[in-house]
RNA sequence: GCGGACGUGGCGAAAUCGGUAGACGCAGCGGACUUAAAAUCCGCUUCCCUUCGGGAGUGCGGGUUCGAGUCCCGCCGUCCGCACCA
């Protein structure tokens, strides 16, 4: 495989040879140079056109763009390129997230600064995009990494400090001993750093936090809105947002810990209340700490507990396991109803209370633990009928009506729920409450390459933010790497300053911002980019919201959550009047390719292995391949593909629509050889077929062919709006076919014509070249596109299936709207028909009007 | 364990509203052109039965309907996400 020569090889002159092969090396860089020059992309702030801000997530600059890169760039930039043909104004930016930490790790391998490592990464990356020809507005562009856009950064960063929505508090954070850095906990994965992979320990520092709590209940009512982003990313965000309600309240323990007699629990499920058996508590719990001071098996138990990973799936196939403290509470309902009080693992302090008070009837965690320690599950709720059936081994959550339940007996679970809620608040023992699983955002990093946090510290003030006259608060070039750790904080001269308040010597923060601050409001940036303040409102709303944001699956939570976040808190601060940063969100799939591997088990890479017969060995050495699934490239697997070589071999437009072809945007696209080869093969028949567009025959029309031309027009102007791409691709295929076939005529050519316009925003490179060569008008690029006649769109004759009880017995064709005497006559009559008959009458006849002919008999 | 998505030829996939399953592409097979190859063009290509023509078929088992890839019930499998969420 790859091993066929390139299909370039063959020396030719000129963009079009005399085979009429279409050359992308000349072609690309011409009309890249040409779309350059004209500055055909720049959006216009001040255009009266229809506006569409098209947007892809910016790159991080890691040296080399992806092929992931790739599809999701191609994808954007079809949509955009199409709207500016339909007559919009676009803004189809591009930038970089340029802070972050593979800069340093660069640093600290390869002894060059993050700063020159990140800037020349940004060079090669930009000329990769530029290659493939996105019609792209590169006069705003953005690198994260520089003053002027981390600058103002600092300035919304204090504005909304002033706000209150900025503090600092002292917290037990997740520090990765590799990275030296926090990790919110959003960040941490299976126990680990999500980039270093390192083990994560507990660290209490002062950090500072943003209040995205404060927005919890905004962001959730939000996403009933959106209705252009995917559900699956509404529900993912709808549960890491997670609110519930339920009753806090206080148990009396039976003897008292310290000074401490109550415990307070947080229930979703207050009508089961008569049905607790135990009460559990996190190892962490203020009664866990101070019993396990006196008692060393306990204290060893919550060590154990602190050890498990904090993933869910590696957690809840653990067993279950508990710790008797010998305590018990006091049933609020039931005063002589002591429940005992285990400490238990499946309990996290960081949620709610950090105590529960346990069902095992009709909760599967604690049903699990009842049963292992042999604990009473007495049933509270009951479909009818099921009353008297025992609980087994599955927990009863479904609907019914409350029994054993004193004062909510015979109610239904939500009546039960409210009636408790209402007696302890009654009762003053607790409350009807709302919690939410979303935590404040920490945004301080112990780093280098990351946005300075604009603080001093002064031992006579306290923490001063910095005069907005002063930013932006730059970052020291002179650092080093040599050691790990944050260089801010060992440089000699950076983070002594004087206080802006009392003028006494006073101490910078040394504290970076998280990344996803950056990329928090960069689309805000690229629609307007004043010079002294972050952005101009009325320019930015212009804009704003993105019309159609594009990218990876993987930001569903995270990026996306904190985005929306930051425009509501700019908004809430009247900086500008949008809440939703996207208002549409596609998320397209990965790339992936076959894996391979030798006898020995490693992983081969494509390049070293060859097809032999129906088998493949490893070119140097024969010995016979494995063939492994298709993956996620991946340098580990060694499944990558390098855009730069497909180009270099194919040119920019086979690769474009290769990435276009096929596979649903939305689903992973197996990246083949003879795929690429084939959108090679396509791209120069389509050229050979523009060589024909002079060619109109005696000049008449072709009815046929036009109505496929309309409909096609249509229909993938639908197709390119749905990003359906792999269906307007397949709709262009048809069209080539039916064109090549057809006989020369004036239809023919103005189908040709038009083919070019269709396919402009899928392959640009090869539409100018053809548009240019018969004589098109301009840019193909600046072009309309093709206007549809709707008389053209519905054909006057249909074909008509006919079935007997259902099946396929034969195919009419007539009139489009014949009516339905007329359709049963002629269905009666088609000669497959008659004969399934065989003279038998049918007893029923359905007909859908221009679509089948069922006979009943 | 929980939540979600998906399951259609050898492969990637199409199939508005329940109405001709497999469009289009890849791979494969056969043919034309060529000294030969590449490139290109033409044809075939869900499976089974010998052809005309039938039969089966959208993960499995039921159901609703004149008619089900599509709707309902119950399974099985694959993938993705995850925070034991009380």
């Amino acid at each position: 495989m790859n091993r066929s020569g390139p299909p370039l090889a063959q020396p030719r002159q000129g963009a079009v040879d005399m085979q009429r092969r279409f050359n992308p090396l000349e072609a690309d860089a011409k009309w890249q140079r040409i779309w350059d020059e004209k500055q055909s992309f720049r959006a216009d702030d001040a255009s009266t056109k229809p506006r569409s801000y098209v947007l892809e997530m910016f790159p991080y600059p890691s040296g080399r763009i992806h092929i992931g890169h790739v599809r999701n760039y191609t994808m954007g930039d079809v949509l955009a390129r199409y709207r500016r043909m339909i007559g919009h104004e676009v803004l189809h930016p591009m930038g970089w997230d340029a802070f972050g930490m593979p800069a340093e790790n660069a640093a600290m391998e390869k002894k060059v600064h993050p700063g020159d490592w990140t800037r020349s990464n940004i060079a090669n990356m930009k000329a990769q995009l530029k290659k493939l020809g996105f019609a792209l507005d590169w006069s705003r562009e953005i690198a994260t990494c520089e003053p002027d856009y981390y600058g103002h950064e600092q300035a919304l960063f204090l504005d909304l400090y002033e706000a209150g929505l900025v503090y600092r508090k002292e917290s037990a954070v997740n520090w990765d001993p590799v990275d030296m850095t926090v990790l919110a906990n959003e960040q941490v994965i299976d126990g680990r750093g999500w980039r270093s992979g390192a083990l994560v320990e507990k660290r209490k520092l002062n950090q500072w936090f943003l209040k995205i709590t404060q927005f919890a209940d905004d962001l959730l009512e939000g996403l009933k809105g959106l209705d252009q982003w995917p559900d699956k990313v509404k529900l993912m965000q709808e549960n890491w947002i997670g609110k519930s309600q339920g009753l806090q309240f206080r148990f009396r323990l039976d003897a008292p810990v310290g000074d401490i007699t109550e415990l307070e629990v947080f229930s979703t499920r207050p009508d089961t209340i008569f049905g607790a058996s135990f009460a559990a508590i996190a190892a962490d719990h203020p009664i866990a700490l101070a019993l396990a001071e006196k008692d060393a098996q306990l204290a060893a138990f919550a060590e154990e507990c602190r050890r498990t990973g904090t993933a869910a799936a590696e957690v809840e196939t653990q067993e279950k396991k508990g710790y008797d403290t010998g305590l018990s509470v006091i049933h609020p309902f039931l005063p002589d109803r002591r429940l005992p009080l285990f400490v238990a693992n499946f309990v996290l302090m960081e949620y709610g209370t950090g105590a529960v008070m346990a069902v095992p009837a009709h909760d599967q965690r604690d049903l699990d633990f009842a049963r292992k320690y042999m604990l009473p599950t007495p049933r509270v709720v009951a479909a009818p009928g099921d009353e008297d059936k025992p609980i087994g081994e599955e927990a009863y959550t479904g609907p019914g009506r409350l029994i054993n339940s004193g004062f909510i007996d015979g109610m239904d679970v939500e009546a039960a729920k409210a009636a408790v809620i209402a007696r302890a608040e009654a009762e003053g023992w607790g409350l009807g409450t709302t919690i939410w699983r979303l935590r404040d955002w920490g945004v301080s990093r112990q780093r280098y390459w990351g946005t300075p946090i604009p603080f001093i510290h002064c031992d006579g003030c306290g923490v001063v933010p910095v005069p907005k006259d002063q930013l932006p608060v730059k970052l020291p070039e002179d650092v080093s790497f040599d050691i790990p750790g944050n260089p801010l904080e060992r440089h000699p001269t950076w983070r002594h300053v004087d206080c802006p308040q009392c003028g006494q010597p006073a101490r910078r923060e040394t504290d970076t911002l998280d990344t996803f601050v950056d990329s928090s409001w960069y689309f805000i940036r690229f629609a307007s980019q004043p010079d002294d303040r972050p952005f101009d409102k009325a320019e930015a709303e212009r804009w704003l919201p993105v019309g159609q944001y594009i990218g990876g699956v993987e930001h569903a939570i995270l990026h996306l959550l904190y985005a929306r976040f930051w425009t509501r808190a700019l908004s809430h601060i009247g900086l500008i009047d949008v809440k939703e940063p996207f208002a549409g969100l596609f998320t397209q799939g990965m790339v992936t390719h076959e894996t391979y591997k030798a006898p020995d088990g490693r992983w081969l890479a494509p390049q070293e292995i060859e097809k032999r017969g129906d088998v493949f060995v490893v070119s140097d050495t024969g010995e016979p391949v494995t063939l492994g699934r298709v993956e996620k490239m991946s340098k580990s697997k060694k499944n990558v593909v390098d855009p730069d070589d497909i180009i270099d071999q194919y040119g920019a437009d086979a690769v474009r629509w290769f990435m276009l072809s096929d596979s649903p945007p939305e689903r992973d696209l197996p990246w083949t050889a003879s795929g690429i080869e084939g959108s090679w093969r396509f791209v120069n028949r389509l050229w050979r077929l523009f060589g024909e567009a002079g060619e109109r025959g005696e000049d008449g029309s072709d009815k046929a062919l036009d109505r496929k031309l309309h409909q096609t027009i249509d229909g993938i102007a639908k197709d390119i709006e749905a990003l359906s791409f792999n269906k307007a691709v397949a709709k262009i295929y048809e069209l080539a076919n039916v064109i090549e076939k057809a006989a020369p005529s004036a239809s023919r050519a103005e189908a040709i014509r038009a083919l070019a316009l269709l396919v402009a925003p899928m392959v640009p490179h090869l539409a100018e070249e053809a548009w240019a060569d018969m004589g098109g008008e301009g840019l193909i690029a600046d072009a309309a596109w093709p206007p549809v006649d709707p008389a053209l769109l519905v054909d006057d004759e249909v074909t008509i299936a006919v079935q007997v009880m259902g099946k396929l017995r034969d195919t009419i064709t007539v009139a489009k709207g014949l009516p339905k005497a007329e359709v049963e006559a002629l269905a009666l009559a088609a000669p497959n028909v008659a004969r399934t008959l065989d003279g038998a009458v049918p007893k029923k006849i359905i007909v859908v009007p221009d679509r089948l002919v069922n006979l009943v008999v």
